[in-house]
DNA sequence: GTCTATATAACGATAGAC
DNA sequence: GTCTATCGTTATATAGAC
């Protein structure tokens, strides 16, 4: 019966994640989760004591999958137009098999700037300082312009991420379906790339 | 005792606006609105009878507020490299009057992705029109690469509101106060003007 | 218009049978 | 481990005195 346990724990969490994601800590309802994994109330409580350690949980979880991703790349050893390719399309992969977990991170951290700043420490995730030195070799090769790596950084964070918050912004705006602000994500794609690169003045 | 009665009315609406803004409506609290406000909780229902009547009040305001921002200059008649200067001044100052507005517009959007498609529907905010013509224009005669100029208004959006939006991991990610965050953001405005007109290849 | 007191409903959490 | 029933709290909302 092991088995059985870990399978309602692991629907519970599951469930969980989905609804805390869409709903936030505040609009989710305990009743909802456990509708949505198909499993009395009760089990909640029996496995996660309260709302608030379930929501910790996820708060982990999602928290760990989602900060690593933003930095992991930009330390790699590549030449700087394949690593901003190389980058854009690890955040597209990553947004699209997690449709909601942008929008997640930003509203619980800005519910709870401390708890969000106590988690980063715990992280420990390297500052990209290979990427800095990079970007330094390259200035003074003048293969691009003077910048700041953080500027350049946040920059190509924000013109892959905020489409994906303001999923609902761009499809009213533009009388998208589904369908066609997937295709306009698709070609978002290539834009970017171009557009970053030419962005810093980047000479091959 | 006319006066009396606006005014009243008018702070509760004002400390709505701010409650609903850091909280959102889910995490906000009629008893804190009143508390902010300094005035007796019965007060709140007496002018506005529910907290989905106050909050509709609200979200009419800011969404109403917000969006036009969005697309005001994009049709201005200015030669490309201005307007884009101009855009980013106004997103700027609009974000410094208004910190929080972009995150609550972001958040009750995603919660309600109905109720927004209809608020922009009755705002009837003008497709830029103009701005697409004179990007042709502009591709034609060869100033600027071939792109959609969708993109280039969701990515001017994106570079402008995301660091305010996610303002947390900024600050948390590269150790900044408050101040040397502002300082950041000082520097991003003149980075970005750069950094869009040579993402686009644009030629004076 | 403003206050106190209270009704009503929703939600998180627990007790106890099986 | 799982269920039903229920407790205790908190939140919205209203009644009624002034």
């Amino acid at each position: 019966m092991t088995e059985n346990e870990t399978d309602t724990e692991q629907k519970i969490f599951e469930a969980a994640c989905r609804i805390f994601e869409q709903k936030g800590f505040d609009g989710a309802r305990m009743q909802e989760i456990a509708d949505e994994a198909d499993i009395n109330k009760s089990m909640l409580h029996y496995y996660y004591r309260s709302k608030d350690k379930l929501f910790q949980k996820v708060y982990q979880k999602e928290m760990g999958r989602f900060l690593p991703v933003i930095f992991d790349l930009w330390n790699a050893d590549l030449p700087l137009d394949k690593k901003i390719r190389e980058v854009v399309e690890a955040y597209y992969a990553f947004l699209n098999e997690n449709p909601r977990i942008a929008q997640f991170v930003i509203h619980e951290m800005n519910q709870n700037p401390e708890r969000f700043q106590d988690f980063l420490a715990k992280l420990d995730l390297k500052v990209p300082q290979n990427f800095n030195r990079q970007i330094d070799r390259e200035i003074k090769q003048e293969n691009i312009n003077e910048i700041d790596p953080r500027q350049l950084i946040i920059s190509v964070v924000a013109l892959t991420h905020f489409p994906v918050i303001a999923r609902t912004m761009v499809k009213s705006i533009n009388n998208f379906d589904d369908e066609a602000f997937q295709q306009f994500m698709e070609e978002r794609k290539q834009f970017l790339v171009d557009f970053i690169l030419n962005g810093i003045n980047y000479q091959k």
